[in-house]
DNA sequence: TAATGACTAAAAAACATATTTGGTCAATAA
DNA sequence: TTATTGACCAAATATGTTTTTTAGTCATTA
């Protein structure tokens, strides 16, 4: 077989594991038997656990990347207000996502990664909310749980979009907050515009 | 002794352990210890190591309420637009501290307090942020780490306060989005008073 | 009535043992 | 050479067992 046929294989099975287990509890064992292949094969086209997880994030971020572009430009009446908030908030969470501890406690905290993975990771994140918004109530991509979802929330509430099922509960918590929170940027935005 | 004079003295040697080291790190000899008492004694005052907590809790909430009032009512000019706010948060902050996860999980895990002292929590969490505000950089109260401690910081930075020693690490983390989000409040506090 | 301290059951910590798992490598098939 | 295998290893994790700690009790005492 070749080399990218087996690598994608590969990426593909493991894709399966880490976005329903994590990390951790995906074992390289796992992936190999879900391919029919030996372990030691992995190893072959991954130096590490840890670059195979690389991959996959580096795929998922291609795969959603092309996602934003087709509905940033598509629906421009009733997406046009959240288009020019999110564009301003990609520069303003970047750092933020660099000391996101959820983040790092769970894929950070024994594994060091390099930088150039990171900052694609960051950018996964800030173009999550866009996603969920547009797969709507669908569960969502790789470790949505551990998104910094109240943001998210603020968000779609400031933009009148449903909450998703997976993410009412985290709403319920904070709603009279995030309700407060929301009018303040609606506000805000309202007098930006004159 | 007096009872009430006993009851005091073991109220104020459970305070300094249950402040220092939380509520489950805390023993009942060290408390009995401290104050050259044998730990039976603890049990004919108290009915339980909750209680005793709960006595604390209570204890605290009572000198937090003064300070507070002293406060409100002193420096109206700095404090006015901070006080205004700060009012209908208590009203806004209620339900989401009843589901606080972090408090749930450190202190109602295990043991089930009754429903009034789940009020008095509420209440000590919403009015911590003005405590901290008066005390500056002192290290904070009972479990301050536990605090939702973000929007606590997003509210200094709207009014200017100096971040304390104990919070900047919380503040680096987020930096750009609090300073967002807060000149966004600011700009609405701005509009509803014109 | 107020206080003691030995006592208990249950939880937590410490320790020891067994299993799992990321990664290697010599052998082998294509 | 290139791609694949699977036994093997060290380290991490899980499991089971023993020891220690601790919340709470109670008969006794001052």
């Amino acid at each position: 077989m070749k080399e990218i046929e087996v690598k994608s294989i590969i990426v593909e099975s493991a894709t399966k594991f880490f976005s329903k287990y994590g990390f951790y509890k995906t074992t390289m064992d796992e992936i190999a038997k879900q391919i029919h292949k030996a372990k030691g094969v992995l190893y072959y086209y991954f130096k590490s656990k840890e670059e195979l997880f690389n991959e996959v994030l580096k795929h998922e971020l291609n795969v959603i990347k092309s996602e934003l572009s087709q509905i940033v430009n598509s629906d421009k009446d009733s997406l046009i207000i959240f288009k020019e908030y999110f564009l301003t908030r990609l520069k303003l969470l970047h750092k933020a996502l660099n000391y996101h501890e959820t983040l790092k406690a769970d894929f950070f905290e024994k594994y060091h990664f390099v930088k150039d993975v990171r900052e694609d990771f960051a950018e996964f994140e800030r173009i999550q909310l866009t996603i969920i918004l547009k797969k709507g109530k669908k569960e969502g991509y790789l470790e949505v749980k551990n998104i910094n979802s109240t943001v998210n929330i603020i968000m779609m509430v400031v933009n009148g979009i449903e909450i998703p099922l997976f993410l009412q509960n985290k709403y319920a918590e904070y709603e009279t907050t995030i309700n407060e929170l929301s009018s303040m940027i609606v506000n805000s935005l309202r007098t930006q515009k004159k």
